[in-house]
DNA sequence: AGTGAAAGTACAGCTGA
DNA sequence: TCAGCTGTACTTTCACT
């Protein structure tokens, strides 16, 4: 299912429900210029198909007590694939850890850590990471600040390239 | 309004709209086990009170043809104030930017960038990102593999918090 | 278009300070 | 007693065939 099946409706579908995920059908259709029925059609296809991944309320963080917002940088001592998927293992297991990414250059892992102070993030790294077999080392960087924070893809960026090879 | 006006159903309620965002609120009320009205009042409330900040569809990026996802290290020449805001605005006018974070240590920002493929990243950064006023250098981690990405909050380490202090 | 279900509103009852 | 939350009853709107 490529992107070739996709016309400009469904990727206006997508852009909207990425922007407002609980929309009403009936608000939706009205927005990219079909009736309903036929845009549930379509929303159903997306979702089935795999486009749409589900929905989330973004829960905001901060307000929950979540103060701390955290990136380490992993090293890890073998790179061989079964060490670093148990790596990965690992990590799925560990909530504070929100994301997980392996990265080509110098470390092996980039994760975002979110913790509600930072004690508990603390007793996370001695721990949990530090102490995690196979780990050689690990960077942290605290977020003073967050200046940007978009859920999900750039649509304007995709509409750019379409205009151009069309 | 602190996470202590909160009491176990809304927080409940918060995760599992965190989880599926679209659920119906009779279905979310059967969950969390109350009626509906009560249960979209409640919903209505963490809305305005900014505990809930919107709903998203999780678009696939990868089938949308966004193959390339990559960590970008920034350092500036001059951190005053006045030129930190300016860098995050810039951050905040490129939509290729998804996250602009600023971080303690060496470097000054680390940003997540998501683009179609290498040659509209690399444009990305020649063009715009090094020839920004004010930044002194970046490094580049290009991601090989995801290995998680949960949206959110880890509301399982909230309420083991909660439950000791109690 | 039409049916069945869900969202949203109004009002009354319960519970705890 | 009073404030706040809950549940029942009802109307409107939406999802789905």
């Amino acid at each position: 299912m490529p992107i070739a099946k996709l016309d400009p409706i469904d990727r206006k579908i997508l852009a909207e429900l990425q922007a407002d995920g609980r929309m009403t059908n009936v608000e939706l259709a009205k927005r990219v210029g079909i009736s309903a029925p036929p845009c549930l059609r379509r929303v159903r296809t997306l979702e089935e198909s795999g486009f749409i991944r589900g929905y989330h309320a973004d829960v905001n963080s901060r307000a929950l007590g979540f103060e701390v917002l955290v990136f380490a940088m992993v090293g890890l001592q073998s790179q061989a694939e079964v060490d670093l998927s148990a790596f990965e293992a690992l990590c799925q297991g560990w909530p504070l850890v929100r994301e997980c990414h392996m990265l080509n250059g110098e470390v092996d892992f980039i994760l975002k850590c979110a913790a509600p102070d930072l004690s508990t993030f603390q007793s996370f790294l001695t721990g949990d990471l530090l102490t995690a077999r196979n780990v050689a080392s690990v960077k942290t960087s605290l977020v003073i600040r967050g200046a940007k924070d978009e859920p999900g893809v750039p649509f304007e960026v995709l509409e750019q390239r379409l205009a151009q090879t069309s």
